[in-house]
DNA sequence: CATGAATGAGAATTCATTCAT
DNA sequence: TATGAATGAATTCTCATTCAT
């Protein structure tokens, strides 16, 4: 409710109130588009969640369309940001398979978030209607983490850690091994909160074996 | 309930007006429902497109969720069937390579006709409003289909031919090292279009040499 | 399923198919119109009910309108015939009190009875659309009553018993003496179910009572 | 919810748009169901007659049947407040037969208007669906009056001038003694136009007659 | 005659979007 | 600029009545 940060007084001085309310109207949308999906959402439900007039939602933005676009890119911005920046940290400490575990193991504590798998299925139910949110989620997602992985394989492969004609190829090996079983389970049987940390352990070192087998010396 | 005309008991004869309406209200609604969904397809439109009148509709199926359901339950079986169809025709020629790969072959043809994939969105897409389509979908689908593997490779692990320890998850990572690739690719990228037969052909070439290095003798 | 009534096989021979199904139509409507009223009862729902189909029901009653004011009519009349019968059989012991008593208990009884009160609040609520009806609920029921009680009244007036002016008054005094208090309950308060023998016999007496303090000799 | 404009904090300054739109639906409702019923009125046809838009009483109530609950309940508030007042002022001029008869006269007045008595038709017509109003119509209307009457009645009897044993019966002689024979006429032959003075007259004085023979002195 | 289906309309309710204040 | 109201259409579902077989 309080609209000045009190940690950066200079940097984002007072938003405007406009500017609030818009930030208002995005959370109440990201909320109930969520929840709702895009035709179970109303805009006047959102208005009312937001505690803005729907005149106010439409000075905004031109229609919901728009809104749900926009709202939906910048969840998928953001959910693809928190796993890409992970894949960059991969660590290198010698220990190959304990670092690719350790990767393994928070991107699919981000991956299972309750939210982006939400998200995930509303971008998967409306890819009809909305094909650039679908291209935009694999983009963010999948696409750019499997490409930062090719990368960072590429340079293990360069110090012998790994064997690989294909690095793209292999990194989308490695990707799925990873979250495929969880996450296909979590889409279709909904069971949206996390999963045991033991069962992602497991889903982990199990998946980094596989792929190792394939992909490391020896 | 009777679909056989009573003047001809022997065979299937002609189907009675009923069942053929009845027919033709799943046809309609088949193909209204995997283009636009759930709430973008109305009532009206599957009539008109039916040719019976709403009335019809509604003297068969209580209401849009029933026939919703029912249209949704029998294609996930029908596409389901499928699939299992081939796993368990999995081939035993001894080149255990060779079979696995003409499996996946088979495997990721069906699971990427245009029609599967669509229902597959549509399924993950309503699975908050119908959650038990999404376990029907799952248990008649990769879960049917990952549980046939394991049986098959339990067999193979006996012969000596695989080494595995939990068939069920050696048969889960067969599965989507051979599928996730294009499916996620699909499901985001809205290319439903068949993926041109050879790329499926190198799935499922690298999916099943990763898993043989995982899984295989020596 | 058979037709010929085994009691009763000259007078009343086969009923024809034909009035069968009438009959069926007639029980069929008139226990939905009692419970659901005019609007609230659906063609399809007395076809079903009465296992024809509405083609039938419309061959034989125009239509629902028809239908309903045949129906109600014809339990009005019942309805009504009970009550005059008890009226016509009004006893003359000697004990006017007591005979009196007699007559308001044996009516209470009847104008009571769960199906009346519901005929009456049907009537009552369909007066608007039907007015026939509620002439025919008059004038059959408290109408008739009242009269066939004037009738009476002077006939004991003649002999000395009772003491009055206007015989048809007096009779409506009488028959709302005892009726209202539980009647309007009744319509309002939507107890249908019988109310306990002793507080209608209290109804009757003190009923009674009032009505022989101002009607009665001395 | 609030009606007063801010910038005139006074008394009742203009309702706003709100409150008076608001009351232009209860007025249109009001007229529609004491004309059609419940199910025989539309949405449509209040929200025209109102002159406003559907929407706006989707906004105020929450369904038809919320609307048309507190459209009842209140105007059998208002009708049985007007009967209850004319108990509460019972004259006490020493001529108890004129007094009575005069609240008699008042209340026959009353009961017999037309929109009351097409409000008596209403409630009782939809005592299936709407139990609630039933009870509030016995409650406000019947149940207050005769239990005021019983207080009046209890007076008079502590002073002689009534003889009782039970207050609260004899108030319900009273009640429908004065009543009944009009009412029912009313209910049942739908002459809602106002029954001749010179009849109401007579009803009142042979009632109060009859009333008094039974508990009066001598 | 009787059945399933069709007709054609009307009901309640909801929505996205736009006016008017 | 923001609010309540209006618009105008759509949606699900139901109904009385009538064809066609």
């Amino acid at each position: 409710m309080n609209s000045a940060s009190p940690t950066r007084p200079e940097d984002t001085p007072h938003p405007s109130r406009s500017t609030q309310k818009r930030t208002a109207i995005l959370e109440a949308g990201t909320t109930a588009f969520l929840r709702a999906g895009y035709r179970g959402t109303s805009m006047d439900e959102i208005a009312a969640s937001a505690g803005v007039s729907k005149q106010t939602i439409y000075k905004h933005f031109a229609d919901k369309r728009r809104l749900f676009s926009e709202i939906v890119a910048s969840t998928v911005q953001e959910a693809g940001d928190e796993v890409y920046r992970e894949v960059l940290n991969l660590a290198d400490s010698g220990d190959i398979e304990a670092d690719l575990r350790d990767l393994a193991r928070r991107e699919l504590k981000l991956v299972l978030q309750p939210r982006v798998l939400r998200l995930r299925r509303l971008v998967i139910g409306e890819a009809g209607r909305f094909p650039e949110l679908g291209r935009a989620f694999y983009d963010q997602g999948p696409g750019r983490t499997i490409t930062a992985l090719a990368t960072a394989f590429e340079r293990l492969a360069a110090r012998g850690v790994l064997r690989l004609n294909d690095a793209q190829l292999a990194a989308a090996h490695f990707n799925w091994l990873i979250l495929s079983i969880p996450l296909n389970q979590a889409m279709l049987l909904g069971n949206d909160e996390p999963a045991s940390p033991t069962e992602l352990d497991r889903y982990a070192e199990t998946g980094v074996r596989v792929f190792l087998a394939a992909y490391g010396q020896q």
